[in-house]
DNA sequence: CCCATCCATACCCCTAGGGTATCGTTCATG
DNA sequence: CATGAACGATACCCTAGGGGTATGGATGGG
């Protein structure tokens, strides 16, 4: 009943994801017997099938979905405790934010300036990175806290409220809208809007960019227009205005980290940051 | 760079819980050479020092300490992904349900039999258990939905709220304050208030108990008195009377099943306790 | 009917995990 | 101050088991 070897279950994901042994195999660098081995060893050790093998194809059995499922998640856990160790281990060990290009609400420069007067204060890297991957930079223990926009998957993290804001349209200063008090999104239809680098969006086919900067540019040359979080009014650059959009779902700015990751040096940030918020909510 | 043995991680848990290698190697059930020897191997692995040691103790480097904490949640978590494979692999194969005892709010008669006629439906064991194990048993892949009660630590659970209610006290039928339409909390001060076995609660000195009926008897008998949900009121047995708290915090029932877990089993569950809650919510 | 594909079996090799003996350092103690 | 107990590190051996090659046996396509 001695626990589960983290190489067997390795082998044993690969296998599950590839359906087939020597492809598998090929995969590990190792050859398909001694994989076969493994999972045999493994199914033994569990006292459960996981694979229905016929010599011409292989599934899962419901007790394999199960440990594919969990299995992925348990390495992905061990995978991040080790990088968490390794980085806590560095004598000159930093903090690492991860945000998404105008998503920090303006108020980063706020939180690091605030930020870097705490008494357990440690240098901070501030990382840049799209939508989805902040999440996956956070569990995978590759960063230490980030501030996210939108509804992301939270699993694994956890997480507070900042700050609930409108969001806005981003235009250049020519544009048909420019000098409306407000718009909605119906006024909004067939504009093109722009693709986050880094972020799979199969539907918008507008331009893609990689931070801020460029997205401004690209609007005061007309091509395309933005929405979003009022925040990013911080952003403006000449030649394009802002327009608030009536009708477009509050965003909320969230700060998220490891689930129990609560080292000092995390928790003061989380509480300055919580502060510049609640300062900046009360309409500072 | 490959990744990180179980099975040198659990050695290193070990030690760092003792703080001495004699005693973790003896708890380990091997000899103390190899298990330094292992440790040193996981240290070169991860390039960082994560044990000080002299010859007198031995302490937690930093990353050592961050290594203990992410390390234990990565074992548990191996070990559950073991244990919900083996489960999900037995044929009859049944759902565990956990709650407390008089925590499922009157609603498990009817949430099971709804349940039961549902397609994706399994047979399913209700287990009772103290307040603090339910959480720690859906973690750990003993359990695969847990009916709570409280503010128990939800990380690595998904949830969703049932019901909120109010609290009432279960009195004896001659109680001083039997005949009261409603009290508060300083009604009852000095009151003995029971414990439940498994909970470890230090401050109360009252008589233990398992289960609702034995609750029940105890109060008939004027031994003790309980504050409960509202729905506790369907365990009511003779000589006794149930009265409004009128002070007492609303508490929150909900269904809680391991993150990401979502077999159509356990999805016909949630969604069928759900429902039955929502139709005694609207006053049934 | 034969061949290609694919997993299982048989067998060999050697790495690495585990054991015993012992050393070096450090502190407590008479 | 000397001695011994406690404790981790080192040295050395042994063998289980992880990895390799060769091959068998089943199955479906041409």
């Amino acid at each position: 009943m001695d626990g589960l070897e983290a190489r067997e279950l390795a082998y044993f994901v690969a296998v599950a994801e590839e359906l087939n042994f020597s492809r598998a195999a090929q995969r590990l660098g190792i050859a398909q017997p001694p994989l076969s081995r493994t999972i045999k060893q493994l199914e033994r050790r569990l006292g459960v099938l996981l694979l229905e093998r016929t010599s011409r194809k292989v599934t899962l059995t419901a007790a394999g979905q199960v440990l594919l499922h969990e299995g992925r998640r348990a390495l992905e856990g061990l995978a991040a405790a080790a990088r968490r160790a390794q980085r806590a281990g560095q004598e000159d060990h930093r903090l690492v934010l991860v945000t998404k290009a105008v998503g920090d609400g303006g108020m980063l420069p706020e939180i690091l300036a605030a930020y870097e007067s705490e008494p357990e204060a440690i240098a901070v890297d501030v990382l840049f990175c799209g939508f989805g991957e902040q999440a996956a930079l956070l569990r995978g223990g590759f960063a230490d806290v980030g501030l996210l926009h939108g509804r992301p998957d939270l699993t694994g993290l956890d997480s507070e409220d900042l700050l609930v804001e409108g969001q806005v349209v981003i235009l250049p200063a020519r544009h048909r809208l420019a000098g409306r008090a407000a718009v909605t999104l119906a006024d909004l239809d067939g504009e093109v809007m722009p693709r986050w680098a880094g972020l799979l969006q199969d539907d918008a086919e507008g331009p893609e960019v990689r931070d801020a900067g460029q997205l401004m540019q690209l609007i005061a040359m007309g091509r395309t227009v933005a929405i979003l979080p009022e925040s990013a009014r911080g952003y403006l650059g000449g030649d394009v205005v802002c327009v608030p959009v009536l009708d477009a779902p509050p965003t909320t700015m969230m700060i998220a980290w490891p689930e129990q990751s609560r080292s000092p040096a995390l928790a003061a940030f989380v509480r300055v940051a919580a502060g510049v918020a609640a300062r900046r909510g009360k309409g500072d």
